[in-house]
DNA sequence: CGTCCACGTCTAC
DNA sequence: TAGACCTGGACGG
């Protein structure tokens, strides 16, 4: 769920569903949580919202009242109040009814309505946070899909900071120069290009200007363009018809943001559009591998000069889950409609069978549970393939979906 | 039932 | 550069 688009697509849901909507009361905090308490109370008050990178910042304004001028209770708002809020890995607003209210719920804001309804930010595994002090995060940069230009002079102005020392594919996770980039992010944005995710950055970066040459180009294109006019080694990549890579850290994630969220129904919201969206990341046929801070990052190809040389392939599962949650679409309808939950759509990754190549036994992995990341996998050298595991439906392909994007599984050995 | 994995930061050796 | 912080879904036994 939560990446740029996502989080962007979180403040149009807030500004869709809370329009003309009024809220009172306090702002309440779920007991399990161990973020901040707001210290907002108001008789009358509305609620609107706006993103930039990965936060979302959340406008409580308190209404006139007749009485206002005179005097406003004890304890009441009168001054709108700014909460600032990070995703973690789970988080994301709704807004239903009280007796409808999600799990996992850990800070509301209520309606005046009767029955009343309730704006919730919901955050399962509680890595998101909020901040009443209505600050962007001071060290993150500009966002990526609306402080465009600014965004690009910021890079453009410090490549000389150790940073950029690192590989591509590290650096753009980096919250200070990307803001609104993650992990899926990343692999999609340098599959297009082609450009190998461990190769240095500042290399890669090296020769961009602040102004993007290709502003007025047409949008986008999504041919994959495997053109691969590399014939020299200078692959200054932007060239083509998609722009350079800073272009298309703006442009990619863009292309989420306009699918808003999937289909045209919300009530069948399931993730499809966006699975059928993604190019690389977890999709069959990719390789991944775990960048040196443990995070998987999926590509094609050359992984680059950079890459961990121990590098462990990450197990290699199966997936049907649903990569944007929360279904961010619905305009404003009737809350309570009953909203069934259809199947969720399966069908996916099935790991392309390969040799297992490991031995099997070498070290043992002696270290138990860690943590989420870091798992030791003894990496086949060679194709670093993950193995296979079983397999599902999928296997003939439906004349009609696009499925899961290229069959091509191309094994483009590198050497 | 147990293991592995997940769209992200944070902070402590 | 490791953990820590969390819950839950998909699989495997």
């Amino acid at each position: 769920m939560p990446e740029g688009p996502e989080l962007h697509l979180a403040s149009l849901y807030v500004n869709n569903m809370c329009a003309g909507v009024v809220f009172t009361g306090a702002v309440r905090k779920s007991e399990v949580s161990k973020n901040p308490d707001v210290p907002f109370t108001c008789e009358a008050y509305r609620i609107t919202a706006a993103s930039r990178g990965k936060e979302v910042k959340l406008t409580l304004t308190p209404m006139k009242s007749d009485d206002s001028k005179k005097r406003v209770k004890a304890g009441q708002a009168d001054q709108p109040m700014e909460i600032v809020f990070r995703f973690g890995m789970s988080g994301y607003f709704c807004f239903t009814t009280e007796d409808e209210l999600p799990k996992h719920a850990h800070l509301r804001f209520y309606s005046k309505e009767e029955p009343c309804r309730v704006l919730s930010y919901v955050d399962a595994r509680r890595f998101g946070s909020w901040h009443p002090d209505g600050k962007w995060q001071p060290d993150r940069g500009p966002c990526v899909m609306f402080e465009y230009e600014s965004f690009r002079e910021n890079i453009v102005s410090h490549l000389s900071d150790r940073a950029f020392d690192r590989p591509i594919c590290e650096v753009l996770l980096n919250q200070k120069y990307f803001n609104g980039i993650g992990n899926y992010l990343r692999a999609e944005i340098l599959f297009r290009l082609n450009i190998p995710p461990f190769a240095s950055a500042r290399t890669v970066l090296d020769g961009l200007q602040s102004e993007d040459v290709f502003e007025d180009k047409k949008p986008l294109n999504n041919e994959i363009t495997d053109t691969k006019t590399s014939d020299g080694d200078k692959q200054k990549q932007g060239k083509g018809e998609t722009g350079d890579l800073l272009r298309l850290c703006h442009t990619v994630p863009l292309e989420v943001v306009n699918q808003g969220g999937k289909g045209y129904d919300p009530q069948k919201a399931d993730y499809s559009d966006f699975q059928a969206w993604l190019q690389c990341y977890y999709v069959d046929g990719m390789t991944s591998i775990r960048d040196h801070n443990g995070r998987t990052m999926w590509f094609k190809g050359d992984p680059g000069p950079m890459a961990p040389k121990d590098s462990k392939a990450p197990k290699a599962k199966k997936r049907a889950k649903k990569e944007d949650d929360h279904d961010y679409t619905e305009e404003k309808k009737v809350a309570s409609s009953a909203s069934k939950k259809n199947a969720v759509k399966q069908e996916t990754v099935t790991k392309a069978p390969k040799k297992e190549t490991d031995a099997g036994s070498k070290e043992a992995v002696s270290k138990g549970r860690k943590t989420d990341k870091s798992r030791e996998v003894n990496a086949p050298q060679h194709e670093k393939k993950p193995t296979a595991r079983g397999k599902k439906n999928s296997s003939a392909e439906p004349t009609t979906g696009p499925q899961r994007r290229s069959e091509r599984t191309t094994r483009q050995n590198s050497k």
